[in-house]
DNA sequence: CTTCTCATGTAAGTGGTTACATGATTCA
DNA sequence: TGAATCATGTAACCACTTACATGAGAAG
């Protein structure tokens, strides 16, 4: 359900077509909701189908131009502010951790560095991107903002304890 | 991918039929990657198909009592230590997150304050599930302790993260 | 005129969810 | 004997991924 949602926050944001909404895309919300394009461009098929988005103008190339409705604006909001039983996180990674008992001491040691490393480097991408921003002062900046922040201290988080992890192996034997 | 892993995990710690398996399930990995008992019962007969795991004994009510087979536990071993391109998250509630814009600021700040009271009662159904805990000193004991761990400081920043953000709201108007 | 970017779409396969279906055994 | 628990399975549906397909317009 969410990409749905995803899409039309988008276009609430700013009308413009299926290729630019991909591009936007791509720079703030894939970080919490992949998605490809294969999926983005039926979502909006299903969108207007349900009368949530309009095609406003159809140019060059075949491009269409969307519009969020009354509607879909509504629609938005609800979903937004419902008290949302989300799909609970899978996380391979964590999965992992619970069976280094499988690995030796040794290797089990790596995979935690090697966790840390990870979110090392995640932690400096975030850094840059956020460096690299140049930041307006309207909503959507905020709040893009404030999700950047909660990677950050995620990552910072998860370097952290996987470093912890790692020493806590290391005195175990 | 990630569920074969998790049934074959479990599996390669104790023996034990499907449905012990799902109770087992549900106490420790459900956690991190949730599962339904349709899922685990055809990904059994999967790994049985594939040699990973066998029957060693059939008992009352159809029960089938599986085991780790060596092949089971080299590809167990082999997809810890792999160096995964891991499935990325999906967050439906820091979707939500970038679209608060299309919410009043008070609504907004809801949200925010609403996501802190959510991170806090994890909190606090983690620190029970710690101390309720009786912690042996094998392997599985240590691994899901620090899976645990994780778990508190994820609750623990999400709860400051969010409670910040609801202030940063309130102060904006 | 060729290459790049713009622009949208279809199809096959996988993994997951929900609901349904079935029946044996234990225990009060 | 009726309810709870043990125990396993099937079927329909939905979301997502990967790969493929197509073609118009811009720019050199």
């Amino acid at each position: 359900m969410s990409l749905r949602f995803a899409a039309l926050g988008l276009l609430a944001q700013h009308p413009g077509s299926g290729y630019d909404l991909l591009k936007r895309f791509e720079k703030s919300m894939a970080n919490v909701w992949p998605a490809t394009q294969s999926q983005l461009y039926g979502e909006l098929n299903r969108l207007a189908d349900s009368g949530l988005i309009e095609v406003t103008a159809v140019g060059p190339r075949g491009r269409k131009e969307y519009r969020v409705t009354a509607a879909g604006r509504a629609e938005l909001r609800r979903w937004i502010t419902d008290p949302a039983d989300d799909p609970p996180l899978r996380r391979p990674d964590l999965l992992r951790v619970f069976l280094l008992g499988e690995l030796s001491p040794a290797a089990a040691r790596s995979y935690a560095a090697g966790f840390a490393d990870h979110a090392a480097s995640e932690l400096r991408r975030l850094e840059e991107l956020r460096d690299s921003l140049h930041w307006d002062d309207d909503d959507a900046a905020f709040y893009g903002r404030a999700a950047l922040e909660y990677g950050l201290r995620l990552a910072a988080m998860e370097k952290e304890w996987a470093a912890g992890l790692a020493v806590a192996i290391a005195e175990r034997r």
